[in-house]
DNA sequence: TTATTATTGTGAAAAATAGAACAATATGAT
DNA sequence: ATCATATTGTTCTATTTTTCACAATAATAA
């Protein structure tokens, strides 16, 4: 079993400049070529297709819709995940808009907020409350959720969802959470991003 | 000088539990109880203390203000750091309408966009014209920009605002960025974190 | 057909990162 | 004042991750 998460990303941005290479019209792609699209070098990218058993043939590269095929099936994308949307503030909200993931087979299809003012049931994607949270999860199968709720609930928010049968969270709340037994929480945390790039852009400074 | 990114995130988050602790009445530390905040090995807080040059008290731990202090240098929240935001779409909306950077000492100052129906000087955080843009940076000294257009737009976008004098984005476009001279470029992909969150809960799930 | 070339697949080496172990020592107890 | 104890700081060890290097081999050319 992998657990290098890097590992991992890099396959989605394999997956990704695949699409591009592919909407230009390529059918076949060298490790090189890919090592470039993805800031890599080529025997990365061989090394990690070789640790899922994906292989191309000698000088002639990979197939890029057979490899497309592995990777969709690696990532889980040969099915439609079905996502709800923890906190429907300035976050939540923008996420349940956000387009980009219907084409990565992500479908957001509900938000939840305890705040009975932000309750819509008619939107596009509905926003429910956050009582009717348990219910929705278990009648609708989901197993992923985004928690983005304001960092001082998001304790609470995840043990009720993870005893409800969410199974993955990407929390927003910028705090690390405990994880309910078999329950896996990805963090993002904007705060922390901004702060990276603030260090390194230091860094590389007074070194120039 | 130190390139492990991830002992940077771990600086910003032994940060955050620290300001926790002391919220909580704490006055001292020890490295077990960041550990157990943050989800390390105490000999690893010791260790990236080690590195940066920040020592405690043989049996007596770290003072929670005095390693804050330091913390906060390294991770250069001595000063505040002015942030535009390129593209008014719903994502770059709501990192405007956020207001959990500014206790970081994150000021988004103004946002931008190419739509001319986007644009709003009377808000809270003014929305401009792209064409702006440049003469923004160099007239207030902006050197962090988040990047929150759509991905076909991202690359020029980019080449902008670098070429105007930031030397740090934060990329939201799901894209890999091709960075200019002088210019860090993060990423921040929702579609790929959401992949690794399903491919972790994949295997989790066939190894149980 | 045979030679040449380009590219993969992988084992071994190197580099980076994390963890364990423990001497040094400050604190508090007796 | 001495002893016992808790905790740091750091060295050494282990693990993980990346890179190198090259044999194997498929495609192409002569």
């Amino acid at each position: 079993m992998i657990t290098n998460k890097n590992c991992i990303i890099r396959l989605s941005r394999y997956k990704n400049a695949l699409y591009r290479l592919q909407a230009l019209g390529f059918v076949k792609v060298f490790s090189d070529n890919l090592a470039d699209a993805v800031g890599g070098t080529a025997s990365q990218v061989r090394k990690d297709f070789s640790i899922f058993g994906i292989s191309g043939n000698k000088k002639g590269g990979y197939q890029i819709d057979s490899l497309l095929e592995k990777l969709n099936s690696i990532l889980g994308k040969d099915q439609l995940h079905k996502v709800i949307v923890i906190g429907a503030g300035h976050i939540g909200s923008a996420l349940m808009r956000y387009r980009g993931f219907e084409k990565e087979g992500i479908r957001i299809v509900a938000g939840f907020d305890i705040d009975p003012a932000k309750i819509n049931r008619s939107n596009p994607v509905p926003v429910l409350s956050l009582e009717e949270v348990k219910s929705f999860i278990k009648s609708n199968g989901i197993r992923i959720a985004i928690l983005a709720v304001p960092d001082i609930a998001a304790q609470s928010a995840a043990d009720l969802i993870c005893s409800s049968g969410i199974k993955g969270v990407l929390n927003f709340a910028p705090l690390r959470l405990k994880n309910a037994e078999g329950c896996i929480i990805n963090n993002v945390n904007l705060e922390i991003e901004l702060e990276n790039l603030i260090y390194f852009m230091n860094v590389t400074e007074k070194t120039k």
